[in-house]
DNA sequence: GCCAACGTTGGC
DNA sequence: GCCAACGTTGGC
Protein backbone atom coordinates (compact mmCIF):
# COMPACT_ATOMS: atom_id res chain seq x y z
CA UNK A 1 0.00 0.00 0.00
CA UNK A 2 1.46 3.06 -1.40
CA UNK A 3 0.32 6.58 -0.99
CA UNK A 4 0.59 9.03 -4.30
CA UNK A 5 -0.12 13.10 -5.11
CA UNK A 6 -1.69 13.17 -8.56
CA UNK A 7 -2.05 16.64 -10.35
CA UNK A 8 -4.91 17.39 -12.52
CA UNK A 9 -6.08 20.68 -14.03
CA UNK A 10 -9.69 21.49 -13.22
CA UNK A 11 -10.28 22.82 -16.71
CA UNK A 12 -9.24 19.25 -17.75
CA UNK A 13 -10.88 17.06 -14.91
CA UNK A 14 -11.97 18.98 -11.58
CA UNK A 15 -13.13 17.06 -8.45
CA UNK A 16 -16.19 17.88 -9.15
CA UNK A 17 -15.69 16.61 -12.65
CA UNK A 18 -14.47 13.41 -10.49
CA UNK A 19 -17.78 13.13 -8.72
CA UNK A 20 -19.92 13.26 -11.78
CA UNK A 21 -18.10 10.82 -13.34
CA UNK A 22 -19.45 6.78 -13.46
CA UNK A 23 -18.69 4.86 -10.63
CA UNK A 24 -17.06 8.50 -9.70
CA UNK A 25 -13.63 7.50 -11.76
CA UNK A 26 -11.63 8.66 -14.38
CA UNK A 27 -8.89 6.33 -16.72
CA UNK A 28 -5.68 9.02 -15.33
CA UNK A 29 -5.19 9.49 -19.29
CA UNK A 30 -2.30 11.46 -20.84
CA UNK A 31 0.33 11.56 -18.90
CA UNK A 32 3.17 11.33 -21.09
CA UNK A 33 6.51 11.37 -19.02
CA UNK A 34 8.45 8.26 -18.21
CA UNK A 35 8.62 8.77 -14.54
CA UNK A 36 5.32 9.44 -13.79
CA UNK A 37 4.47 6.30 -16.15
CA UNK A 38 6.69 4.33 -14.72
CA UNK A 39 5.00 5.08 -11.08
CA UNK A 40 1.96 4.16 -12.93
CA UNK A 41 3.05 1.02 -14.70
CA UNK A 42 5.27 -0.23 -12.02
CA UNK A 43 4.32 0.60 -8.35
CA UNK A 44 0.68 1.66 -8.41
CA UNK A 45 -1.46 -0.71 -6.95
CA UNK A 46 -5.74 -1.24 -6.40
CA UNK A 47 -6.48 0.37 -3.09
CA UNK A 48 -3.37 2.88 -3.01
CA UNK A 49 -4.02 6.25 -1.53
CA UNK A 50 -4.54 9.24 -3.85
CA UNK A 51 -4.01 12.62 -3.12
CA UNK A 52 -6.27 14.93 -5.90
CA UNK A 53 -4.54 18.04 -6.87
CA UNK A 54 -5.62 20.89 -8.38
CA UNK A 55 -2.61 22.44 -10.29
CA UNK A 56 -2.55 25.52 -13.20
CA UNK A 57 -5.40 27.32 -11.68
CA UNK A 58 -6.11 30.14 -9.57
CA UNK A 59 -5.80 28.18 -5.99
CA UNK A 60 -3.58 25.37 -6.51
CA UNK A 61 -4.20 22.43 -3.65
CA UNK A 62 -5.50 19.19 -2.49
CA UNK A 63 -9.33 18.96 -3.33
CA UNK A 64 -9.71 15.60 -2.23
CA UNK A 65 -8.99 12.06 -1.74
CA UNK A 66 -9.17 9.30 -4.07
CA UNK A 67 -7.80 5.58 -4.68
CA UNK A 68 -6.17 3.40 -7.31
CA UNK A 69 -9.28 1.31 -8.72
CA UNK A 70 -7.77 0.12 -11.48
CA UNK A 71 -3.83 -1.39 -12.53
CA UNK A 72 -2.33 0.26 -15.23
CA UNK A 73 -3.53 -0.69 -19.06
CA UNK A 74 -2.23 0.71 -22.03
CA UNK A 75 -3.38 4.48 -22.65
CA UNK A 76 -5.95 4.79 -25.55
CA UNK A 77 -5.53 7.63 -26.79
CA UNK A 78 -1.55 7.24 -28.24
CA UNK A 79 -3.46 5.21 -30.80
CA UNK A 80 -5.94 7.79 -31.87
CA UNK A 81 -4.10 9.60 -34.90
CA UNK A 82 -4.57 13.12 -35.14
CA UNK A 83 -5.33 13.33 -30.99
CA UNK A 84 -3.49 15.44 -28.65
CA UNK A 85 -2.12 12.61 -27.11
CA UNK A 86 -1.28 10.73 -30.45
CA UNK A 87 2.22 9.01 -29.94
CA UNK A 88 3.29 7.68 -33.59
CA UNK A 89 5.80 5.32 -32.11
CA UNK A 90 2.89 3.73 -30.11
CA UNK A 91 1.48 0.38 -31.45
CA UNK A 92 -0.96 -2.00 -29.82
CA UNK A 93 1.56 -4.59 -29.58
CA UNK A 94 4.11 -2.32 -27.54
CA UNK A 95 2.21 0.60 -26.08
CA UNK A 96 4.57 3.16 -24.58
CA UNK A 97 2.05 5.22 -22.19
CA UNK A 98 0.03 3.33 -19.68
CA UNK A 99 -2.68 4.52 -17.13
CA UNK A 100 -4.32 3.04 -14.07
CA UNK A 101 -8.05 4.48 -13.01
CA UNK A 102 -8.82 6.69 -10.24
CA UNK A 103 -11.87 6.37 -8.17
CA UNK A 104 -12.80 9.26 -5.80
CA UNK A 105 -13.14 8.25 -2.22
CA UNK A 106 -14.60 12.02 -0.93
CA UNK A 107 -14.24 15.94 -1.62
CA UNK A 108 -12.59 17.80 0.88
CA UNK A 109 -11.94 21.14 1.75
CA UNK A 110 -9.06 22.51 -0.33
CA UNK A 111 -5.76 22.40 1.20
CA UNK A 112 -3.96 24.77 -0.64
CA UNK A 113 -0.37 24.95 -1.74
CA UNK A 114 0.07 28.24 0.39
CA UNK A 115 -0.95 26.50 3.29
CA UNK A 116 1.10 23.21 2.82
CA UNK A 117 4.32 25.58 2.13
CA UNK A 118 3.55 26.87 5.58
CA UNK A 119 3.22 23.67 7.16
CA UNK A 120 6.78 23.18 8.63
CA UNK A 121 6.79 19.20 9.19
CA UNK A 122 5.36 18.90 5.58
CA UNK A 123 8.56 20.23 3.70
CA UNK A 124 10.02 17.12 1.94
CA UNK A 125 6.92 16.35 0.15
CA UNK A 126 8.19 16.64 -3.19
CA UNK A 127 5.03 19.23 -4.44
CA UNK A 128 6.69 21.49 -2.56
CA UNK A 129 10.38 21.16 -3.61
CA UNK A 130 11.74 24.05 -5.91
CA UNK A 131 11.43 22.94 -9.31
CA UNK A 132 8.99 20.26 -8.97
CA UNK A 133 6.63 19.45 -12.19
CA UNK A 134 6.16 15.68 -11.50
CA UNK A 135 2.51 15.33 -12.03
CA UNK A 136 2.61 12.05 -10.12
CA UNK A 137 4.64 11.65 -7.27
CA UNK A 138 5.03 9.05 -4.21
CA UNK A 139 4.02 10.78 -0.47
CA UNK A 140 5.50 9.26 2.67
CA UNK A 141 3.03 7.50 4.98
CA UNK A 142 3.74 10.27 7.26
CA UNK A 143 3.28 12.86 5.03
CA UNK A 144 0.13 11.07 4.09
CA UNK A 145 -1.30 10.69 7.40
CA UNK A 146 -0.58 14.75 8.24
CA UNK A 147 -2.36 15.72 5.47
CA UNK A 148 -5.27 13.46 6.54
CA UNK A 149 -5.03 15.37 9.96
CA UNK A 150 -5.69 18.08 7.93
CA UNK A 151 -8.55 17.61 6.18
CA UNK A 152 -10.52 15.87 9.13
C1' DG B 1 26.93 10.39 -26.13
C1' DC B 2 27.06 15.52 -25.82
C1' DC B 3 24.56 19.50 -25.52
C1' DA B 4 22.05 23.52 -27.63
C1' DA B 5 17.60 24.46 -28.88
C1' DC B 6 13.14 23.94 -28.06
C1' DG B 7 8.71 22.74 -25.66
C1' DT B 8 6.10 22.20 -21.40
C1' DT B 9 4.75 22.82 -16.66
C1' DG B 10 2.75 25.44 -13.33
C1' DG B 11 3.30 28.91 -9.59
C1' DC B 12 3.04 33.57 -9.27
C1' DG C 1 1.32 36.60 -19.24
C1' DC C 2 5.97 35.88 -17.33
C1' DC C 3 9.55 32.92 -16.69
C1' DA C 4 12.36 29.40 -13.97
C1' DA C 5 12.97 24.75 -14.05
C1' DC C 6 13.04 20.78 -16.26
C1' DG C 7 12.35 17.10 -20.04
C1' DT C 8 12.95 15.92 -24.85
C1' DT C 9 14.80 16.17 -29.41
C1' DG C 10 18.09 15.82 -32.86
C1' DG C 11 22.42 17.35 -35.19
C1' DC C 12 26.98 16.33 -34.85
Amino acid sequence: MRYWLMKSEPSDVSIDDLAAMPNQTVDWYGVRNYQARNFMRDQMQVGDGVLFYHSNCEVPGIAGLAEVSALAYPDRLQFIEGHKYYDPKATTETPRWFNVDVRLVRKTRLLSLKEMREMPELQNLRILQRGNRLSITPVDPRDWALILEKLK
